[in-house]
DNA sequence: GTTAAACAGTTTAACGATAAACATTTAGAC
DNA sequence: GTCTAAATGTTTATCGTTAAACTGTTTAAC
């Protein structure tokens, strides 16, 4: 029989698909560990992230905002604050108007490593700015978030059907 | 939904290329989930990646030759062939040409393990087909591709400058 | 008011990954 | 032959992530 032949996804558009999807996981993988290894202090990019987040969108937050933010688990949320936390780079209060509402900020220790950290990783930037066109870049974003946003779509819509 | 921007490709071009290994770490984890979501009994994509080298690639191999082949570290192709081998999917042996290597093989469980893991995201796989257009894949991934040569190019040098 | 359901956040167990330290075996310089 | 360096693979500690179970709080139905 040619069973392996039919179902072999080298030879369906599947594979495309299939290796489209290795790729981006092999880039994630190397681009964030490239990434970490110029952060300062052993910051990760999860931590390095929420310290952006709040230098750039807003200065309060909640946990289950941050994990919609960044598209994540609110377990996930829970971590990476809790370790931002131990290091004084946020501060994580009961919000006044909610008791299961948490209201998160950042420090002055925070905002000082995040402008530590945008520092640390400029260089690395800028090499690979030089390397890679920025009409490249640009038109990468476009066409990654066509696909990005109808995975988080359905991810949304299997959740639903489980209810 | 999306209220909260991460990324914001306007600002500068260090910016947008790190708004670009946002989007691709956020199709990493988001795709991931999904495929792990189809595969059978629990089968992981780290797991069925190495089954699935011993149907296209080779049929032996080393868990050095699968650790460059996956652009991981040692460490975690040790974990993953454990993992396989505890399930009995694969076969870990010592190299009788070698003291130091190790001969790694698919076994029949692992090849059928496999076969079915493959029937199981057809679907999937199916449904984004239909869903993103075959050259549009095809030209994604060999843009993505040069993006990766150079990151993996990168982290070599990396680690011949630390000598 | 009581009670059930939804919401916000945390905890736990499991996964894959890295980096660094650690054997062990092989190969090369002398 | 010896002895150092490289190659191969593993272990350990730490990281981020998910899913599922769990606590506590708020809302809404009655």
């Amino acid at each position: 029989m040619k069973e392996d032949q039919i179902t072999d996804p080298s030879t369906s558009d599947g594979a495309m698909l299939f290796a489209f999807f290795t790729e981006v996981g092999i880039i994630s993988q190397l681009s964030s560990a490239l990434f970490e290894s110029v952060l300062p202090q052993g910051l990760t990019l999860a931590q390095f992230g929420v310290l952006n987040w709040f230098s750039r969108v807003d200065t309060v937050a909640t946990p289950g905002r941050l994990a919609k933010a960044f598209q994540v688990t609110g377990g996930a949320m829970t971590n990476t604050l809790k370790k931002l936390e131990n290091r004084q780079l946020i501060k994580i209060e009961p919000d006044p108007d909610s008791g299961r509402k948490k209201r998160v900020t950042m420090t002055k220790e925070g905002a000082a490593m995040r402008e530590a950290a945008i520092n640390a990783i400029k260089p690395l930037l800028s090499e690979l700015t030089e390397k890679f066109d920025k009409n490249f870049i640009i038109n990468q974003i476009k066409e990654l978030a066509e696909i990005r946003r109808y995975l988080d779509e359905r991810r949304y819509n299997k959740e639903e059907v489980k209810k």
